[in-house]
DNA sequence: CGTGGTGCTACGTATTCCGTAGCACACAGC
DNA sequence: GCTGTGTGCTACGGAATACGTAGCACCACG
């Protein structure tokens, strides 16, 4: 499995250690945005999650888990499940541009 | 090869056809992210851009850029290379806040 | 003809992802 | 104790995707 991507460590064709590098190998793994969009408002189970995500595989899921954990974006609590941890619903706040975007890509594309 | 994900039909993943969800798709393949990032400056050749990428196979970039320019966001232009397009632009300048939470995301990760 | 640039493809291998099944644990009701 | 149901999570085999190397066809320049 591959390393979690971590700002000042070389990632996946980049060896600079630049945040934004990070970044990119980290968005570009599947699943890993859809997550994080799904928790947007609020805690879900790990089974929740895997619905939510159209039932994607539980090990693709909990690989992918383990990275958000590994990068501080995502933390686990014991009575309500997975949720995002503050730097997490950073993230979502400057996605959220994003989808505006999106609706206008729909009209076009 | 996977079908290049379009607002309107499903994707991998969810069958509503949200633009959103078309959006997290195609973001969430390997190097997608990055061509565009690659691309912020300027035009670059198929070889310069895959040499910006870090030497990523050429079977991989050209997969991408065939879906980067079936969704819109990048052109051909034979005399220059390959560009982004007004919409690929306004994709890219959506996603700069992220540069931003990076920074931050390396202090505290 | 030779050199060097372009976009792009073939092919075999390595990695990643998926789908199904099922584990270990905790708690509730009986 | 014994079920039933929920939790997070893992094993394993097969499918899809990514990688790395080599090289093709084309075009301009000399």
């Amino acid at each position: 499995m591959a390393r979690t991507p971590r700002p000042g460590t070389a990632v996946r064709g980049s060896r600079t250690g630049r945040p934004i590098m990070a970044l990119l190998d980290l968005l570009g793994r599947r699943w890993l945005l859809r997550i994080v969009w799904e928790l947007r408002s609020g805690p879900l189970t790990f089974r929740a999650l895997r619905e939510a995500c159209g039932d994607l595989s539980p090990t693709v899921l909990n690989t992918r888990l383990k990275e958000l954990r590994d990068s501080g974006l995502v933390a686990l609590d014991g009575a309500e499940g997975y949720a995002l941890t503050p730097l997490g619903q950073e993230l979502l706040e400057r996605f959220l541009p994003l989808v505006d975007w999106a609706e206008r890509w729909a009209r076009r594309g």
